[in-house]
Order: C-alpha cells, then sequence, then structure tokens
DNA sequence: AACGATATTTTACGCGCGTAAATTTTATAT
DNA sequence: ATATAAAATTTACGCGCGTAAAATATCGTT
C-alpha cells in the first residue's frame, strides 16, 4: 500500500492525525516537534512517501535551502574535482547544491547569475572567470545574493574570498627548482584569462629577486581556455628554435605543463630530474592527471579539501549572520610541494 | 531609475498599463501576444528589470521548464564534456538545465533522482552508474518522470537510449592494430563499472573470432572511478613480470590507457607504431586529454556532437508525445578511428 | 493536584502566479 | 462602414504551503 497519492500537506496531515502545521513545522526542522510527533510522521513517511511540494515552500520562505555553486569552466578537471568536495559538504548539511558552468563565456556566467537570482538561494560560492567576466554584472549580484568568491578573487566583490595563496605555490616551487639545479624559467600565457596568472608571475618575480637570481621568461599566445594546446603550441615553437633561457622550466599552472611535456615528447626531449634529461618542468594545481603524465609531475599542491570546507563554512557563517560579514576576509590556503619526476 | 523593486506581476502589469494575464501569456510565450504590446512589455523590461517568481511559475504551472542532467561522476572529463554539449543545447532551446553528478555514489545518484522528483522537470537525460546504481530505483523513477537513457544503457529502462555505438568503437581499433602490425591484447578491469566495459569485451572477442585470430585478456583489478590509478597499477605489475600476450595493447578505454602510458613511461618501456619502440597502445573515447599523452593516443572517438544532439532531441520529442514513446529506440552513434602516434 | 513551560491546534491570512470562461477591444478584410 | 477573427481584459478561482496569534492540550515538576 505504498500509494504515494498525497497530494498536499493537508491530507498528510490529515492521515497522520495531527495539524498541518505541525506537518510543516517538522519538515522545517525536525527536531522542533515532540518526540513522540516525530515518530508518528515518519513512520507515515515510510508508506506513504510524501514530500512537501517544493516550488510552494520556496515560494512562502524567505530562506530557500538552496545554494548555488558557479565556477569557470567545468570541462576543467581542477574545478571539476572542487565542485565535487564542494558538493559533499553542502549536501551533508541538509542543502541542496545547484552547480553551474560559465563554459568559459562571459554571457552565460552572466545568464547563470540570472537564473540563480531568480532561484533566491541561500547563499553562492562564486569562482568568477576572471578577466573575462562582466564586473559590475557580478558586483550587482553580489549586491542581491549573499555570495562568496573562491578560487579567483576579484577585488572587494563578494563578502569574502577563499583560496590558495599563489605567493606559497610559487616560492616553494623556485625555491625547490633553484636549490637543486638551474633556477627556472617561468612559462605562461602572454594574457591570461585568470587572475591568479597575475599573481604568480608576480610571486615568481619576486621570489627570483629574493633569491638574486635572473627571472626569466616566456610568454604564449592564445585565448580561451584550451591550456594544453595553448602550452603544447607555443612550447613546440620555442623548443625547436632552440630558445630556452635556462634548462629548467616552470609552468604557471599543470594543464599548461601537460602541453608542454607533449611537446617534448613529440620532440624527442627527455624531461626529468636525473642526469639523462635534457630540461627539467615543474608546475602549480596538482592537476588530478598530473599524476599520470609522462613523467608525472612536480608540482604545488592546493589543498582542495581545506579550500572546499572553508569556503563552504564561511558562506554558511555568512548566512547566519543575514547576508552580511562586517569585513571581507580574504583566505589563502598555503600550497604544498610534491616532488615527481618531471623536476 | 533602474529600480527593480517591482514585486509581482500584478505591479509590472500596472506599469506597462496592460493587465497581468496578459504579462503572464508574454512571460509564456512571447510570440503569443500582440506585437505592440509585445514592445511595450520588452520596454518596460529593460527599465525595471523585473522577472516572474520561478516557484509561483512552477507551481501552478504542470510542465516546468527544467531539464535534469544526471552523470556518474563529473570529474571525469568525458562526462564533463558531453554535458556541456548537453547544457547548451538545451539553453538554446529555452528550457533551464540542471546538473548532478553521482560521484561514484549510488546513494548520491538515489538523492538526485528524488530531489530531481521533486523539481517536477519536464524530463530528465539520465547516464546511470551503471552496474552500481539501484535499477528499482531507478526503473521508479523513469515511470514517473519522462526520462532518456545515455552513455550507458539499462535494458528497458527510459524511454529511449542513446550512445554509442561500442562495437564500431573496438571493430575499427582492433581491425587498424591487426592489419598494422601484431593482434591486440585487451587490457580492461575485471569487475568493470560501466556496462560499456564488457560491451567491448565482447566486441573485442567478436572481431578477433571474426579475423580469425586468438583473443587474449589482461584484467586488473580495482573498484570505483579512478581509472587512471588503476591502469597504472595493473600495469606496472604486468610490464615487470614482462607477461605482455602480445606488443600491441587495446585499451578499454582511454582512461585506463593514461595509466597504461604512465606505467610504460616509469619502466622506460617506449611505446609507439614506429620501429623503435617496443609496444603499441591504442584506446576508446578520445578522451579530452589523450592528444596530450605521450605520445599522444590512437583512439576511437566518441560522436560528442551527435549525441548530445540527439539526446535532447529525442527528449524533446518525448516531451512533446507527453511523456511516452510508441517504442523504445536504442540510437548509437559510430565511433571515428583517430590515429595519432601510440599505435 | 495544581502549576508553569512546551507543544500543538485552530484560525486566518498571504505568497505570486496559472488558468478558464465570458466579455470587450482591436486589427484586418470586405 | 461593417462583419469577422484575433487579441486583450475582467472576473474568479485555485495551487500548496508559510506563518502569525490566540486558544488549547500535554508534559514534567513541586
Amino acid at each position: 500500500m505504498d500509494i504515494d497519492d498525497i497530494k498536499n500537506m493537508e491530507e498528510f496531515a490529515h492521515i497522520v492525525g495531527i495539524s498541518r502545521p505541525t506537518i510543516s513545522k517538522y519538515f522545517n526542522d525536525a527536531e522542533s516537534v515532540r518526540q513522540t510527533t516525530r515518530l508518528k510522521i515518519e513512520e507515515a513517511l515510510k508508506k506513504y512517501n510524501y514530500r512537501p511540494n517544493i516550488y510552494a515552500i520556496n515560494q512562502n520562505r524567505k530562506l530557500t535551502k538552496n545554494i548555488g555553486i558557479i565556477v569557470p569552466f567545468l570541462a576543467d578537471p581542477f574545478f571539476a574535482e572542487i565542485a565535487r568536495f564542494i558538493e559533499r559538504r553542502i549536501l551533508s548539511l541538509g542543502f541542496t547544491p545547484s552547480l553551474f558552468s560559465a563554459h568559459g563565456d562571459p554571457e552565460i556566467e552572466k545568464t547563470i547569475l540570472d537564473t540563480l537570482r531568480s532561484l533566491r538561494p541561500a547563499g553562492v560560492l562564486l569562482a568568477p572567470l576572471g578577466r573575462a567576466s562582466d564586473k559590475r554584472y557580478i558586483k550587482d549580484f553580489c549586491r542581491d545574493v549573499p555570495t562568496i568568491l573562491f578560487d579567483s578573487n576579484i577585488e572587494g566583490m563578494g563578502e569574502a574570498f577563499v583560496g590558495s595563496d599563489n605567493y606559497s605555490f610559487v616560492s616553494q616551487t623556485v625555491e625547490y627548482l633553484s636549490r637543486t639545479g638551474t633556477p627556472p624559467t617561468f612559462f605562461e600565457m602572454r594574457n591570461p584569462a585568470n587572475p591568479n596568472a597575475n599573481k604568480r608571475r608576480n610571486s615568481y618575480i619576486a621570489m627570483m629577486e629574493k633569491l638574486e637570481l635572473e627571472a626569466n621568461f616566456i610568454q604564449v599566445d592564445g585565448n580561451g581556455w584550451a591550456f594544453e594546446e595553448i602550452g603544447r603550441a607555443g612550447a613546440l615553437e620555442i623548443l625547436k628554435q632552440d630558445a630556452l633561457p635556462t634548462n629548467t622550466i616552470l609552468c604557471s599552472n599543470d594543464r599548461l605543463a601537460i602541453g608542454f611535456l607533449s611537446a617534448c615528447h613529440k620532440l624527442g626531449i627527455q624531461v626529468g630530474r636525473d642526469e639523462n634529461s635534457e630540461i627539467r618542468v615543474a608546475s602549480h594545481d596538482d592537476h588530478p592527471y598530473s599524476k599520470f603524465t609522462c613523467p608525472s609531475l612536480t608540482t604545488a599542491a592546493h589543498d582542495y579539501e581545506s579550500v572546499a570546507s572553508y569556503a563552504v563554512e564561511t558562506l554558511f557563517k555568512l548566512i547566519e549572520e543575514g547576508g552580511h560579514l562586517k569585513n571581507r576576509e580574504e583566505k589563502l590556503f598555503s600550497a604544498r610541494l610534491i616532488m615527481r619526476d618531471s623536476a
């Protein structure tokens, strides 16, 4: 008799023998009703699988239980990975995550902001596209919806920022590479979409200065999010004309490094930290596949778990405070150097 | 004067000078109102950025404009890629996609089915976990919600299935490898989670039989979705004991192949189709990174675009027909052999 | 047994919109 | 100008639930 033809809370309340407002209270917070009542309700829930109408609930509640998550490019496993952590965390808190990807397109990012706005979420975790983002649009959104930025910061927007400390990434790789061999040349995109790239460049400059070493750059052209292809094409060009300033390459991120390694293999250039190898390659992010490149990639790892946890925690603090925090905190997590075979 | 303090359709209708039902009609279908009226409304929409309350809309409409998308593991770029195609297609049709990942967990898959059920979507595109899925739960869901399966089929469930023709994948790779060198040994997981894996195995057997060649298998242990790691560990073991039946390896999918290539590099085994190489490695899927492996991976490519388009089209046909199709179509798209350097 | 503190019920209203039917206005053609 | 069809309006009702206030019931306590 698992007849699920119960149409509304009224009917369900009738069956349980309890008033509708009490049922409503139960679904809002199961702990808020008497123990015996709770058992009666949960018993009935097993027999008849009634669930309140989400739309009717959210129409009347000031605060929904939705949490929006926006990432710039979900086909990038880095974002897929961090989104995975965040989703699980939100689910475990009894909220409903809604995941969106801008697919690298600022117009889609705006569309997502619009639909998210009308979802009236309790809060939003936003990793913006960065340079390509419509800043004013995002600002307006943050004004109306409790939002926390993560991964890539935009000065002053959102109630807080949670991400990784780019200086911590670069300083560790630069220090390690300089100490164990020739100083690194920085390999990056000329016009990176992501603001983190600029911070990494500056960190590289600062670190090389501190070590009293000469900073060298290779800047490759290319737009969009096909970093591997951009890195590969750029590396092929440079390597063919034998124009490397030093035989140690530090890529701005792992996806560029994947392209770089691909180019090296293509040209028969052996990469690694052993004596037989011609060049060393290191990078940043600990991309899920950096362990499986050939050779495996020496890199600086994000603390995925901490970034995700802290972002979610901060968001819930924000929600509890009613949508505003006294001062905009910028929380940065340190990187962890992961030594593999490429450098 | 972009005051967006318009609270409801009533107010907005007042401002435009048109009755509320007409406004309602406009938002349902902009073409259904008179041209002059439409212009008046759209003019007002620019000044005051009013948008109808989604929850109130969906509470009353029988059919929402939501489309659910469920994939088994979004951190797998293959699914991220196909989800990307599907999302764009749905957006262009004026519907709202909601993307969910089961994260490899059957319990999460069930939770998603529950929340999706209460979203009352117009339709759902479901790529199930496969072996681990709760079949009865999915069956019940398909009974209540217009659902189309994609990528991985479960016999009889959903109103249709859209995916790739595994035989087309394997027959092409096997034919190519056999013709140009020693016949391939099939490399796979002993207990694959995905039903496609079994079809590929059977296709391999059938194809080898047809070519009158001996079928050889390497089956590695491992559970879950960390295919690269599983492939790597399995390959290391086999390669160390020099136990390859033939010097040509055909991996069930690209992620296993990525692990296999990683193992080869670790052991200094050169992979490729030139004379210097010891073994050849090929695979299936045209994973987004298969172009950047070392060496680049010879593989059979999904027709991502066609699978995504056809799945969405079929879903909309299903929606128009009211949730049921006469007979359950199983549409399979052929693979395209992509010759790169690994075989 | 009487008390106060919770828990529950009753009552009543509102949320923002969909939708159907009957009526009136507008546009198009004759 | 008149007939006709299409579009818009008016009217009226319903959706399923949240929520506030006042009344009542239940509980453990003294």
